[in-house]
DNA sequence: CTCATATATTCCTGTCAAGGAATATATGAG
DNA sequence: CTCATATATTCCTTGACAGGAATATATGAG
């Protein structure tokens, strides 16, 4: 897994984009006027998230239709599942988990 | 999802940290070492971790041994889940769909 | 108590990235 | 060609963050 990918999504209004495009591919004023950001601003997160591959614009006259790339996600929902026995196993025993941690340890 | 998370991961040090802790909890010191960074460094980085959820510390004796936790990788199993319709469709069709990109547009 | 080990914190410095403002580029209309 | 729309890029400034060095804190041994 490359940290690249992370770096991409750790910014608010990249992470906003990429759930923006997660329905439907969008031009660069919408992504702007929905984030309520300016559109320099919006350019410039789509050339960091396109850079990392998580997207790629379609030219469509004068617009740049945005839209979602699969591998990064597939990458990462192979990475994810790598983590498999990490959180399925707690997720349900999480409190028992939590509750037990310190047991061993009485008072002094 | 939470910025917060793929922040922390964004770092590499701190992404080879998580995942030398899939397998196992290990003490501060084996980090530092694995990794070839400095112990101070070392603490920083679980310190970030921490604070986002990811990791968390368990006192034995002198040292502190970290563990991941559940609950960052459920959200993020989560999350990815919800692309699910962008990468499971694309992953197999994406020569296919790389190719039909421009097939709309002739030579000028 | 002192000493040693394990880890955390503070201070400093340099680098990188985000936002604002202005401008450049591309494309379509006439 | 000119003009308008859509997007990208450049410059600047500021804040965040990583690494190094030194030091502080915690805990166990004696």
């Amino acid at each position: 897994m490359q940290a690249a990918v992370f770096n991409a999504l750790s910014e608010p209004s990249r992470l906003q984009i990429v759930e923006l495009l997660r329905t439907n591919p969008h031009p660069v004023g919408e992504i702007a006027e929905t984030l309520a950001i300016r559109q320099p601003q919006a350019s410039k997160h789509l050339k960091v998230l396109a850079e990392s591959g998580i997207v790629r614009a379609e030219p469509r006259a004068r617009q740049r239709i945005y839209h979602l790339l699969a591998e990064p996600f597939g990458e990462m929902a192979r990475w994810i599942d790598s983590f498999e026995h990490v959180w399925e196993v707690r997720l349900d025993s999480l409190g028992d988990y939590l509750q037990t941690t310190h047991t061993e340890e009485g008072a002094s």
